[in-house]
DNA sequence: CCATCAATTGAACATATATTCACATATACT
DNA sequence: AGTATATGTGAATATATGTTCAATTGATGG
């Protein structure tokens, strides 16, 4: 009678605070984004990438040296950060100069470095 | 004569941008951690499942009723959750109530948040 | 114009990860 | 004890993702 056995019955569920926070919740597509914000930010070498260019601007060359990796790594790495506006960057002869896009970047690492650190 | 042909050779680099940010940066062993907490953040069941607890405590039947997913994959979703220490649980009866850790966790959320509606 | 070098890109491969399914616990109630 | 229900877990599969390699683009300087 019930296709879905799998979730709770009725009786399980505390109806009133699931419909309400229901009313409360963000769109399906904020949401999306936001997962897809901190999957940009949960990788190793992004943060590695992010919390170096919080000290400086940096370019792919530089960031390839720091991190020891080869820069097209960077490169595809950055790309991801690029596609999320966490960073942005401006050409400098044959380099290109990365960095943070603003303060919100930077506070949204200090805060999970103290989160880690606890 | 170098071993390295993939990163910049030294002409290119900045090198005292690349020391004194070398000098600043956190542990390995902390970045890798951050990485992870961020990882954590970065799917969209779980952020949902977070969002929701932003709300108001859930059991697990409740989330599950809430995103129309099975428990099941809600409850391997917040064993994630637990393990990067971003929500508890106490035991009611035979459900599981979970909720946010701390404000710590909502500040992320918000910040977040903040960032994708820009 | 040609050579050099930084940066980017696409394809390929290896690894990681989310969900489903089946089963195992655990708690409550009769 | 025995049943019912909520939650947790392990295996399996399908998909996503990071790095490498090879090739290309774009800019500088001889």
């Amino acid at each position: 009678m019930d296709q879905r056995e799998d979730t709770c019955l009725v009786e399980c569920v505390h109806t009133d605070s699931v419909s309400q926070v229901n009313a409360k919740m963000e769109s399906e597509e904020n949401l999306f984004e936001l997962a897809e914000l901190f999957k940009a930010f949960g990788d190793s070498t992004r943060i590695r990438i992010l919390h170096a260019l919080s000290f400086s601007d940096l370019c792919v060359c530089d960031l390839a040296q720091l991190l020891n990796m080869s820069s097209s790594a960077i490169s595809h790495q950055l790309r991801v950060l690029r596609g999320q506006k966490i960073v942005k960057y401006r050409k400098d002869g044959k380099n290109v100069i990365y960095s943070l896009v603003d303060a919100h970047v930077l506070t949204l690492l200090e805060q999970g470095l103290q989160h880690v650190k606890e």
